[in-house]
DNA sequence: ATAAAAAACGTAATAACGTAATAATATAGG
DNA sequence: CCTATATTATTACGTTATTACGTTTTTTAT
């Protein structure tokens, strides 16, 4: 099977993954929110907000920049986007929300080419760290900014 | 001893540190980079650039942004300094580098207040997890959103 | 079915954050 | 002193995110 092929079969999978968490949680999918979720999928990478103001827009219609931000905050509060705080860019979030894991969004520096990374093992030495800090829960997303190995 | 007296004496010992620092780098902490510092220092917590621009802007003296990002930079560049890029905001870095340890800046998710903790432990998990990512080096701060325990 | 309530969306304006370009000052080494 | 480099000032511009308010759509309860 072609890569291409390939690539489209993943989308559909994520898509229809994040249908079935909408649909489970009483969550409403709709046209906007799906859409924003389908081109963070395609990009395949982080992409700003006002990017997808413009991928989403057409001569017709120009979408205003708060309906994406409604858009995204949607889906991050779904679990299905993150936002890259020092990117100012949002990624699509992989993977079975593992409870017991830390999701790590690796960021390389230059390019800002991402990689996320699930593990309990972080996870746990960050619980450790945070009781010291005095703090009683922490997010399980972090982000760390780093090189990729080329 | 009163516990402003002793922030005092805290603050000066910060200044110092950052003096000697500098001064063995032989790093400039010029008047306007040493204000800014000693504004967050003073602060006690996370302040955002433009709030810098205001808390060191006179009636007669209008600091520009640009100012202030420039001293921010080179703040961050010399380790004094770390951006909280979820809050977009400034804070102060404390301890020692030590060069084996992550630097992990919690920061409460509805106040905003900060604890850095260091920890070796996190280091070496995310070290790990960084190369089963595919990524060579990872910068040796983190920030993690949580919740203090109060 | 109908009315009330809640959620989502459209539109416009504005706030907040950050950078570029250029010129003026200050500093350090020869 | 002279020159190269670093720092600062000022203005303008670009990007990112939110607020306000009214309308439409969907959900919930009667
Ligand atoms: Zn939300
Ligand atoms: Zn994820
Ligand atoms: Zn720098
Ligand atoms: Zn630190």
């Amino acid at each position: 099977m072609s890569t291409k092929a390939l690539r489209k079969e993943e989308e559909e999978n994520l898509l229809r993954r994040a249908d079935d968490l909408c649909r489970q949680n009483n969550l409403r999918l709709t046209p906007i929110r799906e859409r924003v979720y389908r081109e963070l999928v395609q990009s395949g990478g982080p992409v700003g907000a006002y990017d997808l103001v413009d991928r989403l827009s057409s001569e017709k219609k120009r979408l205003a920049p708060v309906t994406i931000y409604r858009a995204l905050d949607f889906l991050r509060d779904a679990g299905l986007v993150h936002r890259l705080a020092t990117q100012n860019s949002y990624v699509i979030s992989h993977g079975q929300p593992d409870v017991n894991a830390m999701k790590i969004m690796f960021v390389d520096s230059k390019t800002g080419e991402t990689i996320e990374v699930h593990s309990t093992e972080v996870a746990e030495a960050v619980k450790k760290a945070a009781e010291q800090a005095g703090f009683k829960s922490v997010s399980p997303f972090m982000e760390v900014e780093g090189e990729i190995a080329h």
